[in-house]
DNA sequence: AAGTCGGGGGG
DNA sequence: CCCCCAGACTT
C-alpha cells in the first residue's frame, strides 16, 4: 500500500511553495496557516508571511498589529499569536530554532499533534504520524470504520492503525503528505474519485460518502448587532476588541450610538457566519461634530495598517464605493 | 466530551 | 442551504 501511495503522489502531488525545501521554520509557518483552512486560501499569505518574517528571530520580534495585519481575513487568529509566543520561547529555550522532535514541538503553543507530527515527519524526517482531517477520512473508508470520528475512542483506533502503517523514516515525509495529498485530491469527502485511487483494491469501503461518520449538527444562533461607524472630518471611528473572545485583539467599529450625530446613513445590511454564531447586522454612518478623544482614522490608514476582520469588510467596502468618506486623495 | 475560534469554496 | 477544510485550546 505504501509503494502505490508513494508513486500515486510522486506524479500528482502539488508543487506548493513550501515543499521546495526542509526548512523547519517554513514548514511550521505552512502548518499553522493551513489549519482548517483550504491550501489555496493559505498560499498568498504564506508567500508575504515569510517575506516579510524569514525566521524565528524576526517573528520573536514582530509587532503585534502588523502581525494581525499580515493574518487579516484568514481567520482563527489566535494561530498568529501563538506563533510569535512559539517564537519567542525558540530564541529563549531553543538557541533560536524550532525544537528537534515531535514530542518537544508539541508543548509549543499552537502546536497541537497533528502540527507536531507534521513538522518532525516533513522537516526531520522522524517516523511519526500526522493526522489531520484528511487522514482521519482516508482511514476510516480504508477500514470501513463506522464510529464517529470525533470520540477519543474511535480517533485512537485510527491512530493505532496510522502508526502500524509508518514507513520508517525514509519515506515519512512524503508518506504522511501523500496520505493528505489523497485526502485533498481523491478520498474528498462527497463523491470520492475512487476509480482515480491507488488504494482502490485495498479499500473496505462500501459506501465511501458516507464516511467517516460525524455526528449530528447543532444549531447555529444568530445575534443582531447595530453598528454605528461614527465618521468626522474624513475619518472612522475604530475601536480594538480587547474582550476576550470573538475576533479579540482584531479592530472593529462601534456598537454604540453617539451623542451629537449631524447625519446619518444606513449601509446595507450584512449578515457574517461564524463557525458557531451568525451575526445579523444593521449599520449606519453617523457623522459627529468632535473627534476629540476617540480613535479615528483615514480610510488609507485603516487599509495598510489595522486588522479589519471580514465580517466588517462589507461596511467598509459600500463606504468606499459610494465615497462616503475621502479614500486615496 | 463539548464549545470556542474565521473564513471561504463548492455542492 | 449545507458541508468541511493539512486543528488547537478551553471549559
Amino acid at each position: 500500500m505504501i509503494r502505490e501511495l508513494l508513486s500515486w503522489y510522486d506524479v500528482n502531488k502539488r508543487e506548493l511553495p513550501f515543499r521546495k525545501d526542509k526548512d523547519p521554520y517554513r514548514i511550521w509557518i505552512s502548518e499553522i496557516m493551513a489549519q482548517q483552512t483550504r491550501i489555496e486560501a493559505m498560499l498568498p499569505y504564506y508567500d508575504r508571511f515569510i517575506k516579510k518574517y524569514p525566521d524565528v528571530k524576526s517573528l520573536a520580534n514582530a509587532d503585534d498589529e502588523e502581525l494581525h495585519k499580515m493574518w487579516q481575513g484568514l481567520g482563527y487568529y489566535s494561530r498568529c499569536r501563538n506563533l510569535k509566543k512559539s517564537a519567542i520561547e525558540c530564541m529563549e529555550r531553543y538557541d533560536g530554532k524550532l525544537p528537534g522532535s515531535k514530542e518537544e514541538l508539541v508543548k509549543l503553543p499552537g502546536i497541537g499533534p497533528y502540527t507536531a507530527g507534521a513538522i518532525a515527519s516533513i522537516a526531520y524526517d522522524e517516523n511519526v504520524s500526522a493526522i489531520d482531517g484528511n487522514v482521519i477520512r482516508v482511514f476510516s473508508r480504508l477500514y470501513d470504520i463506522h464510529e464517529d470520528v470525533t470520540l477519543s475512542s474511535t480517533k485512537k483506533k485510527i491512530e493505532k492503525l496510522v502508526n502500524e502503517s509508518l514507513p520508517g523514516s525514509e519515506y515519512i515525509s512524503d508518506y504522511n503528505q501523500a496520505l493528505m495529498e489523497l485526502g485533498a485530491l481523491i478520498c474528498i469527502p462527497q463523491n470520492p474519485r475512487c476509480d482515480k485511487c491507488p488504494l482502490q483494491n485495498e479499500c473496505e469501503a462500501k459506501d465511501p460518502s458516507s464516511l467517516p461518520v460525524t455526528p449530528p449538527k447543532k444549531g447555529r444562533p444568530c445575534l443582531e448587532k447595530q453598528i454605528f461607524i461614527w465618521v468626522c472630518d474624513e475619518k472612522i471611528h475604530l475601536k480594538k476588541r480587547e474582550e476576550k473572545g470573538l475576533l479579540h485583539g482584531l479592530y472593529g467599529f462601534d456598537e454604540t450610538k453617539p451623542e451629537n450625530i449631524i447625519k446619518e446613513i444606513r449601509l446595507n445590511p450584512y449578515s457574517h457566519i461564524f463557525s458557531h454564531v451568525t451575526w445579523k447586522m444593521d449599520a449606519k454612518v453617523v457623522y459627529v461634530d468632535s473627534c476629540v478623544d476617540t480613535c479615528f482614522y483615514t480610510l488609507d490608514q485603516i487599509v495598510e495598517k489595522y486588522a479589519i476582520p471580514s465580517a466588517f469588510k462589507p461596511f467598509l467596502d459600500e463606504i468606499i464605493d459610494r465615497k462616503l468618506v475621502k479614500y486615496k486623495p
